[in-house]
DNA sequence: CTTTTGATAATTTTGTTAAAAAAGTCAGGA
DNA sequence: TCCTGACTTTTTTAACAAAATTATCAAAAG
């Protein structure tokens, strides 16, 4: 028993990297479900034996990758002596994490306004796990004495994290190009460095 | 030949007028020429002597409300005597121009990537407007003893305007909802004010 | 009983074309 | 110079067939 499930769960794993290696290079709409079984050099029935439809397939890697994500957060924010570089740390891996990943979000933006709900709620969970893991790190610099008591750190993060997130789309539209080139990312990462600075000092006494 | 001209101009200003209105309840696409001549009982072969097509229009129209968002900022932005008045100032005017003009610049949202260069003329030409009225107010905050030198005004003015777009677009698209209803409004003010409010403790001694 | 597939059904996208709508032009009138 | 009706050109829409893609299923394989 165990070791059917365990020959599912790796199938299941092969069927997830080929989609995102597809999803990643051609997008979620130029990527077919026969070149998916293609790839797997399988039936295209048994992607519909191990995932219901299309999108399924596509939320499920979706969470996977959303997972290593929080996971690389996770067991790396903790390690820093004081918040700044522990915000600094989140910003460099969200922002590795979102070129990396661009063209797999194109599901996001062609789909724009009315997205299935579960994706939402993978976003929504991707979110309140980052809230938490900086809000912690907030709590923690508090108890270190070297910012202010503050009332509420889970707003306070999530005002951060909606700043740091003009940066990257201010940078982005204003130069009318669609995807950050080269040269943005060090400006980008620049502005950011410079908003987090600006922001701790203003939590400081 | 200066009344003429007169005559002209409040022609033009007539079309201007009607062409808004047009825009603004319809948008862009679905407000035709023969529409907007038909509200100003002339005939659609005039609007194209005063205007050479229907994008320049738009863009015309987009000019003045554009003129007019600035002049009242620059009418008042120096009547208050601190910096995060100021600010605060500009959020709100920000704030009602763009809920004001929603459909208007559907447009936009249209033809996402490939806006005339004209527009973004415009866009750059308020920007740097804002640009250079907020870092004003800055350098003034400076003279004024209350907050420490800064070695950038536009820059740090240009970051700061990017986070509060953050915020904007953050509180939106996370509600997955395209536009702000009137209780996300009040989020979004509560959230900006709070930012102004650390951001400008962070610029203190 | 679980996994797999080829064949096939159902749905969506794409391409084509004709009609309608809208943009844009122009000769000429006031 | 300002304006118009009639006209041409371009763009959008609708309808529909063809092609591509998603999704299903009965039955084979292990």
């Amino acid at each position: 028993m165990a070791a059917v499930n365990d020959h599912q769960d790796i199938k299941r794993e092969k069927i997830l990297e080929a989609s995102y290696q597809r999803f990643l290079h051609y997008g979620y709409s130029k990527t077919t479900m026969n070149e998916i079984a293609g790839d797997l050099s399988m039936s295209k029935a048994l992607l519909y034996y191990y995932f219901p439809d299309k999108s399924q397939l596509y939320i499920a890697v979706m969470r996977k990758i959303a997972g290593d994500y929080l996971t690389v957060l996770e067991e790396n924010i903790n390690a820093f002596t004081n918040l700044k570089d522990a915000f600094v740390f989140q910003i460099n891996v969200h922002h590795d994490f979102i070129v990396k990943n661009y063209n797999f979000f194109d599901f996001f933006r062609l789909n724009e306004q009315n997205l299935p709900d579960t994706i939402w709620e993978i976003v929504g969970q991707v979110h309140s796990a980052e809230l938490s893991l900086l809000s912690n790190a907030v709590k923690t610099e508090v108890s270190r004495g070297t910012i202010k008591p503050v009332d509420n750190p889970d707003e306070l993060v999530d005002l951060l994290l909606d700043a740091l997130h003009g940066i990257r789309v201010g940078a982005v539209s204003q130069k009318k190009t669609s995807f950050p080139r080269k040269e943005h990312l060090e400006e980008i990462h620049t502005k950011k460095l410079l908003l987090i600075d600006i922001f701790i000092k203003g939590l400081m006494y």
